[in-house]
DNA sequence: CTCAGTGCAAAGGATTTGCATGCCG
DNA sequence: CGGCATGCAAATCCTTTGCACTGAG
């Protein structure tokens, strides 16, 4: 998704909760956007000091109201950021237990429906009713392996 | 796995790092065996009130680091812990997004076959070298859909 | 002008740690 | 006896909140 097809659907998702889509919204939307990954605060910050902590706090959890973002906890002791699913592509996450970082991968396609068949299944059995699901493969990065 | 076994399972764990099983240690492990899924710190408190909260932590920390036990966090603020997988049976999560409650679920074994193998593909490719993975379903639970 | 959005600093809450005591080996 | 494990209470650290200020409409 290109930028301004981005910005379009995520001022509408905020116009439905008589939210503004704000300068330093925008910018942490774009610093999500480019990250490949889920980002920590710490990341964000990092990414474009024009942003405060408790501005950026703020406007994730409004972000994440509105449905834009998502808010994931992995191993680590720092939440994490990703623009929400409807937004970017359906992925999974690698999780490197070394350094924490987090990046994305998808499946192919016809693993995936496999996948969401099989979990359908289990869900139906235990009366569940199904939002979604989460992929986690944990293991050591590129980075951390040659380090 | 019976109580015996496991007992024996973790004690053996400690050992290598030096840790005695002690009394408050197995409680811990009884109250995390009969769970059902993942336990907070307040679950695990309320389940047995012979236990003091620091020591709780404490212990599941060095639990943790002996591999006898995994820490996970999902949607909520509160850890929670489970026994290792290899003391138990390779299972997934189902996560209620309206009581944060956690249970246990697995797949058929042909499914969780061909998921690993997709995996391994993937990690191959990234360069990844793959220590697991976790699979977790959000949804509503039976409890919280009916009230 | 008005009111939502912002930034600073202080508060909150799950988890961790210091220290004196108790208990296992 | 000696040292690790325990429990209490105080400290930590990510995150949230109170409040006064700023800027868009």
């Amino acid at each position: 998704m290109v930028d301004l097809e981005l910005d379009a659907e995520v001022a509408e998702l905020l116009r439905g909760k008589d939210q503004r889509y704000t300068t330093s919204r925008r910018r942490v939307v774009h610093v999500l956007q480019s990250g490949g990954g889920p980002l920590t605060m710490m990341q964000i910050l990092a990414e474009d000091d024009s942003l405060a902590q408790s501005s950026v706090y703020r406007n994730l959890t409004i972000l994440e109201d509105a449905g834009a973002v998502t808010r994931i906890v992995t191993r680590d002791d720092f939440a994490r950021y990703e623009l929400a699913e409807h937004l970017t592509e359906h992925h999974h996450h690698l999780i490197c237990s070394s350094c924490g970082d987090v990046l994305d991968f998808s499946l192919e396609a016809k693993t995936e429906t496999a996948l969401d068949k099989a979990l359908d299944d289990v869900a139906k059995k235990l009366g569940f009713t199904v939002e979604g699901h989460s992929l986690d493969l944990l293991g050591v990065c590129v980075d951390c392996q040659t380090a």
